[in-house]
DNA sequence: CTAGAATTCAAACGAGCGTTTCAGCCTTGT
DNA sequence: ACAAGGCTGAAACGCTCGTTTGAATTCTAG
């Protein structure tokens, strides 16, 4: 199923990513993704030690580049004197719509991710609070100072729901097909506009 | 841990909506499902025929009211002279609402609904296609009213995007404790004119 | 070329899964 | 009081799960 010249790890974390995607974390079994990877089974215990490891390594795979994109696309609205929740918002949304959107297996990452957020995992929570939770902060903050009108304590849980929702919105997007004569970019970019404002709306009052 | 005057059919139902919200179906087996009822392995075959009827039979009991009462609130809408998109949304949003912030399982039941949205499960939305068709296909001959500058097609799927974002969106509401000072119904008119505002962004262009 | 490490392989492990069976228990109606 | 049918109980069925094992194979360095 998977060309044989990339390395098994690789070809693992592929059909575990879209496996994971269909039918969930317990739902897809290790004989099911070593079978799509025209792997053995034994591959994914020697290689990464537990279905558990397999499932971070999958997140820690997309999450490295993906929060990595959503660090500059910030630190680039920050630096201009002045920056609206919108600007805010897009450095959140346009690199995952793009993940999302992208030739390989990004589109069934965001559903996998999509999963996870629905899944309220507290193990899954965990991980991505140990690796990610600057990002989160950073974003947080950035938030804060175009919500001023917010307690913490309103801006942490709107930030949750309102993340958790455009992850669902964006799972979507990427099934969907664009309307023909329009370009990639633009579809992305109509895709990006509708979701900002979307979740704007949910966090202005 | 459930009182035992309840029938063992419905402590099967309240225990499998439990475990289906915090583990998946997957993930929750029978043999938690029937431990945590206090009730025979053998009892969900007996009065089930199988774990995917009990699934189905989850939905089923809390899906027949919430359509309903969807359904009447938008009589009421169209009964008058004028009415907008936030009438429409506000019919399809406050009665599942309600059900999220009940005093007995209905936030659980949100969170497996929440759940069933995000794993794009085949055979769970035919059987919702069988039984509520109806419901989705008034509400959307309501919607194209409001926006009749959205085709068909465009319609759609953003339907399915905003109705998938807002069920996520009030799964996590159901977790929410509510500020001190403000009534029950306070809370849930507050949460509802923010989902609506959130789901209206993303339908109108 | 060859020793040693890294990787792959087939096979098996115990555990848990959904489902079935059938003997026994209640609860009815007569 | 007693038969009948609805329901519960304990046990077992075959199967799939994640993981482990140890031998066979491939790769890599000296």
């Amino acid at each position: 199923m998977n060309a044989p010249h990339f390395s098994t790890k690789q070809r693992i974390l592929d059909s575990a990513e879209s496996l994971f995607a269909r039918h969930g974390f317990a739902g897809a079994s290790l004989r099911q993704v070593t079978a799509s990877a025209n792997v053995n089974l034994a591959a994914v215990n020697y290689h990464f030690g537990s279905k558990e490891n397999l499932i971070n390594e999958v997140f820690r795979r997309r999450l490295d580049s993906l929060n990595e994109e959503r660090l500059a696309a910030l630190a680039e609205v920050l630096k201009q004197p002045r920056f609206g929740l919108e600007d805010v918002l897009g450095a959140f949304v346009r690199p995952a719509l793009a993940l999302s959107m992208a030739e390989d297996g990004g589109a069934g990452f965001v559903r996998v991710l999509a999963r996870a957020f629905a899944e309220h995992n507290e193990r899954l929570r965990k991980f991505l609070h140990d690796n990610y939770s600057h990002v989160l902060k950073q974003f947080a903050t950035a938030f804060a100072q175009v919500l001023p009108h917010l307690d913490k304590q309103e801006l942490y849980w709107r930030l949750d729901i309102v993340s958790g929702a455009l992850t669902y919105a964006m799972a979507d997007f990427g099934v969907i097909k664009r309307r023909p004569g329009m370009s990639e970019l633009q579809h992305r970019d109509l895709a990006a506009e509708h979701l900002i404002k979307f979740a704007a709306a949910g966090l202005r009052t």
